[in-house]
DNA sequence: TCGCAACTGGAAGAGGTCTTCCATTTCTTG
DNA sequence: CAAGAAATGGAAGACCTCTTCCAGTTGCGA
């Protein structure tokens, strides 16, 4: 980059090594998720252990470098439903849309219930994708399709809800997942009336699904 | 117990060492899930590892030992449901305690989302649960209160569904999951009448769920 | 082509977790 | 009270995961 003290550009085998670890990363959380030893993504990248440090000394870094392009697809998906014609279609395909992605990628859907503050890439993509999500709803809502009192802080709630059933490759799982989905959608028309339990403060609830570098906490 | 070669008792300080295992394991787990180190319950029971081992040679006989009778209390609580004279309210008290449960012990909501095979007597009380439980819908149905294509195996999903938001001591996920089980509520009653999309197969379903060594399988 | 800085990666070290040994302690019975 | 068996638990050993060192390799620019 052009600065004062003008560092060399980084040197080509370089550059191939750090997009190697970022395929390999990908892949592996993918099948594994984001907990995965980080031998393993070396091992998959066929880089030492200190070339991969190096070059994301820590796992969040790894992380963010991976899935806010997944992020961006789900912001893009998020602008897409938003533009439907059909609010409610466009609502219904959007929650979808989460659920298969949630399935198809154990990492990705880790990613999608957990924040990551320091990840400001990947949380300004999430909160792109959140802003379309409330101008969708809004549509729907005045379309008649979503009930009124559908929060759009029950996203995380339905991406929780999902999440316990999205491991790749269990096809059981899945179908249980799309079920779930089916459920969770008819609740959400405009047809349901009854009360519901209160929602929980939003900020409380963020915090809550903060990372922690003890997957325990 | 009485056999050939009639072994001695135990020794009165082991059975208390073994009480104060169980009731340490209790209560680590509880707060901290079934994974965590074995020193973390032996420290805590006041014990030496090799004591906690030679007790419960594996993680599972341990969870087995301390979770049967929380299983027992679950199977009493089915029991209880299906008895009630409005069995809509038996059937949403017996989901409403299923939540509770799996908020205030994260350990016993890992039990109730995970199958393990080999613990025999953990397995013969949520079976007892679950016949129960298959009695309560049919009633509920009979009384024109749940909706006709409920499957009893969607109670799995229903457990894995609020299982991503049970956290001990998390007020905001609590609140997040009763609202999360409020929409499961109503889109079980009777008036729904949408089509869903079909279950998976229960038996690939519970395979699904078996627990393995390695949590991330 | 060579000098030199960027880059590499195997391994040592630290810390964690589980398993098992065995010297020591404790309990029970006669 | 003593003998002897049951029981104990700290620690060594094995394995896992992450961090960081530094000898060696490679790429780039003059």
């Amino acid at each position: 980059m052009a600065t004062q003290g003008e560092q060399r550009p980084r040197r080509a085998d370089a550059e191939r090594n750090r997009a190697r670890i970022l395929e390999a990363a990908a892949t592996v959380f993918a099948g594994s998720g984001i907990d995965v030893p980080m031998s393993e993504v070396a091992r998959q990248a066929q880089v030492g252990i200190a070339t991969l440090m190096r070059n994301f000394p820590t796992r969040e870094e790894l992380i963010e470098a991976v899935f806010h392009h997944a992020m961006a697809d789900y912001a893009a998906a998020a602008a897409a439903a938003t533009a439907s014609p059909d609010p409610w279609q466009g609502f219904s395909d959007f929650i979808a849309y989460l659920c298969r992605v949630q399935h198809e990628n154990r990492g990705f859907n880790q990613v999608l219930t957990t924040m990551f503050p320091a990840a400001e890439r990947l949380e300004a993509q999430r909160q792109a994708a959140f802003r379309d999500f409330v101008r969708l709803i809004n549509r729907a809502k005045a379309a008649g399709r979503l009930r009124d009192d559908f929060s759009p802080h029950d996203l995380p709630l339905v991406l929780l809800a999902t999440s316990g059933l999205a491991r790749p490759g269990d096809e059981a799982l899945a179908l249980g997942g799309r079920r779930l989905l089916g459920y969770l959608l008819q609740s959400f028309e405009a047809t349901n009336t009854g009360p519901l339990p209160p929602a929980p403060e939003p900020r409380e609830l963020y915090r809550a699904l903060e990372h922690t570098a003890r997957p325990d906490r």
